[in-house]
DNA sequence: ATGAAAGCGCTAACAT
DNA sequence: ATGTTAGCGCTTTCAT
């Protein structure tokens, strides 16, 4: 087209974007030292002048590198995927951002896909596969996971991003969900609290199952037993108001609550006024992540703060790392959380 | 590479992803005919036998295209940017989300980029040109944006979101921010408010000023001067404590307060409680969003709720129409918001 | 230090 | 309905 339309006339200045050769023209070099003198990684072999020459020819042509051609050529396109359940949930926001800049800092974009309900991972992988990601970052696994299974056998770079696989044999960061719910139970036991209960999330995530372990590991070093316990389907508002009508209905006697998360507790308080019992004067409720405005809702959130944008950072140098061939790439980042005690809990 | 291999003994598989020349090989026909058949487009002009046998093949060798190859040939990436200030600010996640679910429906991806602080949307956006964007979703824009200006002469496809241009001659998708700002004075009015003051977002923003200038007419049009106004510099609970001090030091007198966002409206009732006046009883105080958790926070607060996720959905809609040359597309679509009455607002 | 040639994998245009 | 040819723009050999 554009070679067609400068046979007509000299166009006003280019009819698509500017390619190499174009700057080679304009520099009176040959392309392949062009594309030399534009990268950094090759410059040195460039004569100073001549990467002086071309550097203006490209800023006179705003000359941007297709990456489409250099991903074709090179095998690389600088992207990454990042698989999200639901970026509405406030707990990804944070871990998206700091994949996004551990990312940008070396030029690699994300291509996110949140799959929701609707679309399965699955798609969204295959696609992103099609697309020439270098690698993937999943949000999204389960502990058995048919997709992450699928994707390692297939060789591809895969980083989990607070879920864990089963036997830990993958690359992930995650917050130490079984400190975690120490934390909480030793608050609560050091208030006085005998009788806790325990609202875990979904089971078949890493999550809810690794938390509802360390629940009972820390009740057990206290010789406690659970005072009642309910599984929620999903880490919302709503499963959490289900999950502590469950428990009510149990009639299980408890005086503290501990949710998997912040969104179950924010459920099971609502479920709790609901039936005329006052948090925390009556019952005490602990969440767990410390999302954004937990200290403002009311009563405020006694919870477990973890480390969401500094979990997604280090999953993308992870990431990083991997595609570089750095060895030990493979091992897990276990981040430590920390007890933030607000008034939804109160000694007994 | 794989060639070489091939010569030197039967592979076991792959060394690397299945090309289309692999298709072709296996399934007896050449590659156009499989490309052909593989495009739901194109799949007519074959018989469906050789579509039979080609899908066959292309499963057995777990063939995806390769998008960077066929992105160089046609010109068209699959994917477009969309640039947020900040997402973890709970008004972006829902938006993003609609844009990212109008996009996969038709086969699209989403490069994002949080220009947050440090990086600016300049570089990011030039990233994005280079990685071949068919079109930039910008949420990030002032209103007059020397970046939005340069894109728009370079012929970029861009739409705004959230956000809109001085003059309005982009397409953009907004809410109705001068409807917003009547409804909430309307409301406080109706309740017996005369003295109300406004807490402003950055003038420089399409939001910041349009609500602003609501805000006045909606009080003109009842005969009221506003009893008060400062301008915060950011949408932050932060900007909006600052600013209530200064609205609070002018020694302005108001019985309530419109704030132009929920987190600025967060930071006006942590800066009136902190002063000893109590909300809703002393001083009433509306948000604008509607963002996730409002409903919990203390006093459940009174705001204008915004329809992020189908601002973002149309937004992506209106991209991809322009994307294939609909006319009319340089329209601007203003969504209609709502009064949500909590507990943050009563009568005088 | 620079240039020439080749080819990554795909699809559009042109045969047959 | 299928095949042939060519080339998108880049970077990696391999010369010079």
């Amino acid at each position: 087209m554009r070679r067609h339309f400068a046979i007509i006339s000299s166009m006003p200045k280019r009819s698509s974007a500017a390619t190499l050769a174009d700057i080679a023209l304009h520099a009176q070099v040959h392309k392949t030292t062009a594309s030399r003198a534009l990268d950094p990684e090759r410059r040195h072999m460039v004569s100073p002048e001549v990467v002086g020459r071309v550097e203006a020819a490209a800023r006179a042509l705003n000359y941007r590198v297709n990456r489409a051609a250099s991903a074709l050529r090179t095998g690389r396109s600088g992207t990454v995927g990042v698989l999200l359940p639901d970026i509405t949930n406030p707990v990804f926001p944070p871990i998206l951002r700091g994949i996004e800049q551990a990312l940008a800092a070396e030029g690699f974009f994300v291509l996110v896909a949140d799959t929701g309900n609707e679309q399965a991972p699955d798609q969204a992988a295959d696609r992103m596969l099609a697309q020439r990601v270098e690698g993937l970052i999943i949000a999204t696994s389960s502990l058995h996971d048919p997709l992450v299974e699928r994707l390692v056998r297939d060789q591809v770079k895969v980083v989990l991003v607070n879920r864990r696989d089963e036997d830990g044999s993958l690359p992930a960061v995650v917050s130490d969900d079984m400190l975690g719910m120490k934390l909480a139970v030793d608050h609560l036991v050091s208030i006085g609290h005998r009788r806790i209960a325990h609202l875990s999330g979904p089971l078949a995530l890493s999550t809810g199952s690794l938390r509802q372990a360390g629940f009972r590991q820390a009740m057990a070093a206290h010789g406690l037993e659970p005072a009642g316990f309910a599984e929620c389907d999903a880490y919302s508002c709503d499963a959490g108001e289900d999950g502590t009508r469950r428990l009510l209905d149990s009639e299980a006697e408890f005086t503290a609550i501990v949710a998997a998360n912040d969104l179950i507790a924010l459920g099971a308080i609502q479920a709790l006024q609901a039936q005329g019992r006052k948090v925390p004067q009556d019952v005490s409720v602990v969440g767990h992540n410390d999302m954004p405005l937990m200290d403002r809702v009311s009563p405020p959130l006694t919870t477990v703060r973890i480390l969401h944008y500094e979990m997604g950072f280090r999953a993308a140098r992870l990431l990083l790392d991997s595609l570089r061939g750095v060895p030990g790439t493979t091992s897990t980042v276990v981040l430590r959380p920390e007890l933030v005690v607000r008034g939804s809990s109160a000694p007994l």
